[in-house]
DNA sequence: AACACGTACAACCGCCGATTA
DNA sequence: ATAATCGGCGGTTGTACGTGT
């Protein structure tokens, strides 16, 4: 392994590099970054922060009751897929929601509502508010929640559309899925131009 | 005002699967 | 067939900032 990479926290400078680099090559071949953009970082810390923090479209702005509905909702057929839940709200990251996860609803996981200070705020919408009535038409027939460790052989047809997980059956189709491959960068979907969460979900005609 | 504590978030680490030589 | 490399993912850590005492 090269030693000498650079870690910590990325300067302006460096962002500018980075941004610079995949203009001109693509948002891929991370490993040779730091040789064709004179960044001392490896591919991971660079596509670490592209992904996360770089990339064009990501909303950078704080979680609204309808995400959380969906994140809460997502996790308990998924688990901790964050990268799969993280297709399903544009402009949001893998990391972001982890993070936002871990901070606003593992601990009450543990503990229910042990967080007084919290404890309004996590009267979160369910996802009844917003997927209607046919909710249960698309989970498990008995109403389960399935095993947060599911896994291929549990529901995943990972066949379907390249390496995206996609589960074998839509949970809610009212919520537009988006495979990397479908949303990609395109600034319109990132942009809220078909979503809008602040205001109501708009949903593909 | 100073300190302690909690929260949010950026970033790193280790593992795994896919691809390539 | 297999070892090396790479990209992606989930878990974890470090730290800046906010809030309470």
């Amino acid at each position: 392994m090269r030693q000498g990479w650079r870690k910590g926290p990325w300067t302006p400078e460096e962002d500018e590099l980075l941004k610079e680099y995949v203009k001109s090559h693509g948002d891929c071949k991370w490993s040779s970054v730091a040789r064709l953009s004179g960044l001392k970082r490896n591919g991971k810390s660079c596509r670490l922060r592209w992904v996360n923090y770089l990339r064009p479209g990501l909303k950078r702005a704080p979680f609204t009751p309808l995400e959380e509905g969906i994140i809460i909702e997502l996790h308990a057929i998924w688990g901790n897929k964050w990268s799969t839940i993280a297709r399903y709200l544009p402009g949001r990251t893998d990391n972001e929601i982890k993070n936002y996860w871990r901070t606003h609803f593992k601990e009450r996981e543990d503990k229910p509502y042990r967080d007084h200070k919290q404890k309004d705020k996590f009267e979160a919408p369910t996802s009844d508010a917003f997927l209607g009535q046919n909710k249960k038409d698309h989970c498990q027939p008995d109403g389960e929640t399935r095993d947060h460790k599911m896994n291929d052989e549990q529901g995943y047809d990972s066949s379907s559309v390249g390496d995206q997980c996609l589960p074998w059956e839509t949970p809610y189709p009212e919520i537009p899925y988006w495979p990397d491959l479908v949303v990609g960068d395109d600034p319109f979907l990132w942009a809220g131009g078909l979503w809008n969460f602040d205001d109501d979900l708009v949903v593909l005609s």
